[in-house]
DNA sequence: TCTCCCGAAATCGTATACGATCTGTATGAG
DNA sequence: CTCATACAGATCGTATACGATTTCGGGAGA
């Protein structure tokens, strides 16, 4: 009678979701259709379809009759993900730069300095990759186009989901990104050219890509 | 006793894209579950399966207990898809190109050569876009990040989709097309710099989408 | 003891059924 | 004649049921 404007399917999507991005739903556990539905007091099918939707996402994988598991962690598949990021990020956060207002780089230079802090004291990953991924929320907040900001999202869930803080493998590559950042506002202020813009912002992401694999290099075996 | 490697819902799904990339399902009709399942001697479960996963693509539109229709031409629409194809196509052209083969490159000449011929006696629009396609396909033929190219396949059903080949109408954009990708074949055979490569694919691109917005220059002028 | 085969449990894939919701049309009041 | 309302048809959303497939363990035979 009450129609939430969201169906159990669209539930049980964001709830399968959530779980992944927190951390409840570890990287190779299996997702049984009818637990899940039991969980949410409702049949298997709208989870089915939530979990297939998951799939065109690359956060679970699908076998055939057999089920689904979360997406795990592979060195492989992280690359993939940090250069597609790399991109679609960086055009982004170019093609914002000349909407962003006073007011918002400000609030970007106050999570840096958060983030500054923070490395200076206590360090923290995870608190340290949230700050992170709202350091570059806040140069998205104006209109853009919507197609890439969905990339840009569905980049950032497959992170979340991965579990692949960089910056708990290789803690020092947090300095260098804070400084990164300052310099991607300085830009920004400046009003510099779209393809610096550009440039800077994926470079940023590329460095920290590269940051894995160097430190990857030696140590062969990865296991969490 | 069917490991036929296919199930219902792939069949399905496979069904519906190919019937909105060949044109046989036309922007804006209605896809009725029903109705689809019957054509294909099913039950609807698969075929809701399949227009969802379809809808994760954009490539129809859905609305709740009204159900789905093929996403139509909108100028808007076709902006994002265009700029967001500029974007991954430019990129993925970069990286192939130093993997690109003496072959391969006489392959996308001949290829090139066949567009100019149509430009200059009988110019058909489908036609020529087909071709653009196969010439910017070879280009591609090495590995490279699966996910990107996955996302240059995705613009290439989107815009088939729309069944809005700039080609169509303005039509002498077609010989500066030609003229460009004679370009890019030239920066890819002397190993020109990635960013140079890129900046050119990309370019390339928007020349397309800025020759179709010039052209309905009516509405919202749209700057970049 | 080891290997192979069979059967049970778990889980997915799909069909069918039915209630919920939307859309369009007809009907009646003003 | 116009507009609001109610009803009917179409279509979707979800639950339930059952067949299909995989996985895994245990027993028979060598």
């Amino acid at each position: 009678m009450e129609p939430n404007g969201l169906s159990k399917a669209d539930q049980a999507h964001q709830h399968v979701l959530e779980g992944i991005t927190s951390g409840h739903y570890q990287p190779g556990d299996r997702l049984v259709l009818s637990t899940i539905a039991n969980e949410l007091g409702m049949s298997v099918v709208p989870v089915r379809e939530a979990i297939r939707r998951l799939q065109t996402d690359d956060l679970v994988q699908f076998q055939r009759n057999v089920g689904a598991t979360v997406t795990g962690i592979d060195p492989v598949e992280y690359r993939y993900t940090m250069e597609t990021l790399a991109l679609t990020e960086g055009y982004s956060t170019a093609q914002c730069a000349p909407l962003v207002t006073n007011e918002t780089l400000e609030k970007a230079r106050g999570i840096n300095e958060q983030m500054r802090a923070l490395v200076a004291q206590d360090f923290a990953p995870e608190k340290f990759t949230e700050l992170n991924e709202q350091f570059h929320s806040a140069l998205f907040e104006h209109h853009q186009n919507p197609h890439i900001l969905d990339l840009v999202h569905r980049g950032w869930n497959r992170l979340a989901a991965l579990r692949s803080s960089t910056f708990s493998f290789v803690p020092s590559r947090a300095i260098s990104s804070v400084a990164e950042h300052e310099q991607l506002l300085t830009l920004i202020a400046d009003g510099a050219e779209f393809s610096v813009i550009e440039s800077a912002a994926r470079n940023h992401r590329l460095n920290t890509l590269n940051a894995y694999l160097n430190h990857h290099a030696k140590s062969t075996t990865i296991d969490f």
